[in-house]
DNA sequence: GTCTATACTCAGATAGAC
DNA sequence: GTCTATCTGAGTATAGAC
């Protein structure tokens, strides 16, 4: 099993078979993305491909599971570097807002696909681990009493459920400015919805 | 043209037809759903849908059309009620909650459906009708001095983003109480990051 | 308006030489 | 590991009888 090595390793190959499917599928969709296209625009063979993954369905789940792994980690530092539930959470929009200007297909990816659509054993996005870490950090924030005492579902929805929704509109084409000058403004709103 | 008139009509098929294809298209997605599925489901042949409807597309576009049409009612509707952007605002998350547990196949297909991906010339939903006049009522309501001062867009994707995502997460499966049970709490949180 | 049968296209995936 | 050629099935849509 040394192929599916996600390290570094010989594979560029790999790396930019997935990368140019994730470009393919956020840009036309998943569906409307044949092999074929991720072939041609490669530059190889379509044996290639299937010689790296063993369908369509694995190229899709290798780029989720490799994305939504590296913002799990993103979010583990974060709750590392910083104590309290306002810098946790400040410094997660501010992420977010960041990934989404520097890597939109990214993002786009993770949050836009209907993964369950060509992933059927796959748990809603919001399960995933990023989101769960998430939570986490406004549970804590609960029990320290930095925050206003709701379910701690309701709370984290509370403060992300806007910035997020700004990261849908962004990625849409609806907003001219890039996300991170407006972070201060979004931030306040966010914060203020159950800070105490 | 009388056959795509949306009036009531003589054409129960017609109806018959979409709600078919929304249940489908829901529960499956778009592109897993063929129009051999939706034929086996209603129970007609494949030549009576195409009677009905020029193409898959057409059916999807349709449906689109439809649902956003009542939904852009229902908060013009909200505008004629109420008066202030607070209570205009409550109205309309507590319509989208009740929207969501009466039809959440319809909530789903309006919210959740890349619609550019099967309906190229579509703007995206956050465009549509409905979402205008929500901006609008956060519009008037800095204007009237009722809500902090924001650009409106960030003022209208903080109140009703949370709202929004939490509709989201029901529709995900992730919640267990119906929504209408939280509407106060989460509409204490919305109004707080901009009401003043 | 509704049906059956079928044409046509193209997708995902495999075989087997190099 | 990479290639070309090909299989197989499914999907959209149409033709034409009733």
């Amino acid at each position: 099993m040394k192929k599916t090595d996600p390290g570094e390793g010989g594979n560029e190959r790999r790396e930019l078979i997935l990368m140019t499917a994730l470009g393919l599928f956020t840009s036309r969709g998943y569906f409307n993305t044949s092999v074929h296209d991720i072939q041609k625009e490669v530059g190889v063979s379509i044996g290639s491909i299937y010689h790296h993954f063993k369908s369509k369905e694995a190229i899709a789940k290798a780029l989720y599971d490799n994305l939504t792994g590296n913002m799990a980690e993103a979010m583990a530092e974060i709750m590392a570097e910083y104590r309290t539930a306002h810098d946790r959470c400040r410094a997660v929009v501010a992420y977010l807002f960041n990934l989404t200007e520097s890597s939109p297909a990214a993002m786009q990816y993770m949050l836009y696909a209907k993964h369950r659509e060509f992933m059927p054993d796959e748990k809603p996005v919001c399960s995933s681990r990023p989101f769960e870490l998430m939570k986490e950090m406004v549970s804590e924030g609960i029990a320290r009493g930095e925050l206003r005492e709701y379910p701690p579902y309701i709370a984290a929805t509370s403060i992300f459920g806007g910035p997020i929704r700004m990261v849908y509109l962004r990625l849409d084409g609806v907003l001219d400015d890039p996300l991170p000058a407006i972070l201060d403004q979004v931030w306040e709103c966010a914060w203020r919805s159950v800070g105490r």
